[in-house]
RNA sequence: GCUCCCAUCGUCUAGAGGCCUAGGACACAGCCCUCUCAAGGCUGGUACGAGGGUUCGAAUCCCUCUGGGAGCGCCA
């Protein structure tokens, strides 16, 4: 990859990072500083009436969860910043000027409740509802005569009236848009805060970005940004569109329903390499089917293997990738993991077996609860299937294993022998219903693991207890 | 309402006119392995939204429709 890419990550802080934008942020990441350019986080607070800093640390520590890291951002100048748009509003202003100077911008008195009717009348006649271009034509006196109402101006951009803008999407190929489907658009407000369409783009340029991927729902806006920066003779970014995220039922990705959210994920015990895992592979080709270590994501990643159609988010995928990634823990790695949920007064060492011991078992931390209470506490009630297992094997067989027990203790290769000696049964027959009287359930790690972790009085007192299963 | 974008198994997708009686992965079902579950191996079912063209030949090109999405903000 060229070095000299330069691709950025503009979150803004109205919430917490979502998952389309962490997918966003990634690939930005892959095609930029995983490959040898520079990747770039700029936070988008111009909009100083919605969202709060917090949002702005929580969204860094969400992508720095995810194995993401920057160049240049709020917390590190790189001589190109400040990088956050709420303290960029010098270099905005000397903008602003230039751009009224030169006739690309002018005042607009209008207000909302004008605009407002404006657009609706447009509606019903079925027309596009544009800005019909009232303060377009304004002279020095009608400019006056407003300002003597009291009212104060926002800026607009002169879209040029017929002209054609083309460009070359990095995802969807050539673009073309007619400069009359605009309308003129509004760069600054009349409180005097800029607005997206323009600080977006200024800043992309002056920041050095050479390629923005962002959500699908800016490709027709792209025509406005490119005709801005033209008029004020800066260099503009290649964009390239990403589809969005729809839900499982096709509707676009919503806060309200499930977790969709990088910070629910990780809360609920997703491992960040799982979800890295399918977000490489949500809408893009080109990773192989099996896991990639996150090190290697960027090398797997290309623009041109980036799907064109709306991607489903699918639990099921996300969870075979947590398996993966789950089975990949080191131990160490896998008592950090299960941390929170496993009982304060454990020591370091049972900790550490108990991890190791449940590991293979688990999808999510909360899962290692049930186990706790088999290693020290209470089974759950049987099932009548599992009693009847039980009862199959009779009381004999568990007086037999208690005997056993007695001979070999917690090494679970002599147990087996001894008791296969004693009961003349073996595999299935020999192992399930001990497993029953055990752990009270069907699955888990193996028996010759599970034992030794049971203490001696528990294992006595569960197969007397499964001797008086009838 | 207008403009634009998208459309292959349930899901992520491969497929750039013949290699496609459409391939892989996840999920699902069965079998094998196995003390269980998981993992692993094998097998199976399920898809080119519809209709018209173009062509010797279309999942692939064109048109219409349908369905989904986005944009048209003094939100980002």
């Amino acid at each position: 990859m060229d070095p000299k890419t330069v691709t950025r990550f503009a979150p803004s802080p109205t919430g917490a990072l979502h998952l389309g934008n962490a997918r966003t942020a990634l690939f930005s990441f892959l095609l930029g500083r995983a490959s040898g350019g520079r990747f770039i986080l700029r936070v988008e607070d111009s909009d100083r009436g919605r969202g709060g800093p917090e949002f702005v640390a929580s969204q860094l520590a969400d992508l720095t969860w995810l194995g993401l890291s920057w160049d240049a951002g709020p917390d590190r100048d790189d001589g190109r910043g400040p990088y956050r748009q709420s303290e960029r509003g010098p270099i905005y202003d000397g903008l602003y000027k230039k751009l009224e100077r030169e006739g690309h911008a002018y005042p607009c008195y209008c207000t909302p409740p004008e605009l407002d009717v404006a657009r609706r009348v447009q509606l019903a006649a079925g027309q596009p509802p544009r800005y019909p271009g009232t303060c377009r034509g304004l002279d020095a006196s009608a400019r006056a005569a407003r300002v003597a109402e009291g009212r104060l101006p926002a800026l607009r951009f002169r879209v040029p009236d017929s002209r054609v803008i083309e460009f070359e999407d990095l995802v969807r190929g050539p673009q073309s848009v007619a400069a009359a489907t605009l309308g003129d658009f509004v760069l600054r407000r009349a409180d005097g805060g800029p607005i997206f369409f323009f600080c977006n783009a200024v800043d992309d340029s002056l920041m050095g970005v050479t390629q923005v991927l962002r959500g699908d729902d800016h490709l027709s806006n792209t025509p406005r940004q490119l005709l801005l920066l033209q008029a004020l003779g800066l260099p503009a970014p290649r964009y390239g569109h990403l589809p969005l995220l729809v839900d499982a039922s096709g509707a676009p990705l919503s806060k309200r329903r499930g977790s969709t959210t990088v910070g629910e994920l990780r809360e609920r015990g997703y491992l960040a390499a799982a979800v890295g895992n399918y977000l490489l592979r949500l809408g893009h080709t080109g990773a192989p089917d099996q896991w990639v270590e996150p090190a290697d994501f960027a090398r797997s990643f290309s623009l041109d293997r980036l799907g064109r159609a709306p991607a489903h988010f699918d639990t099921a995928q996300l969870d075979h990738w947590q398996r993966e990634a789950v089975r990949r823990l080191t131990p160490e790695q896998a008592v950090h993991w299960l941390d929170a949920e496993l009982p304060a007064d454990w020591s370091a060492q049972e900790r550490r077996e108990l991890a190791g011991l449940l590991r293979g078992n688990l999808v999510f931390p909360a899962d290692a609860a049930d186990w706790f209470s088999v290693l020290r506490g209470e089974l759950v009630p049987l099932t009548a299937e599992d009693r009847t297992v039980l009862a199959e094997a009779g009381p004999a067989f568990f007086e037999a294993a208690l005997a056993a027990y007695r001979e070999a203790g917690a090494d679970f290769g002599a147990l087996g022998r001894e008791l296969k000696q004693r009961t003349g049964r073996k595999g299935a027959a020999l192992f399930m219903p001990l497993r029953i009287a055990l752990t009270g359930r069907r699955d888990g790690p193996e028996l010759a693991a599970l034992l030794p972790a049971i203490p001696a009085a528990l294992v006595r007192a569960r197969l007397a207890g499964a001797a008086g299963v009838h």
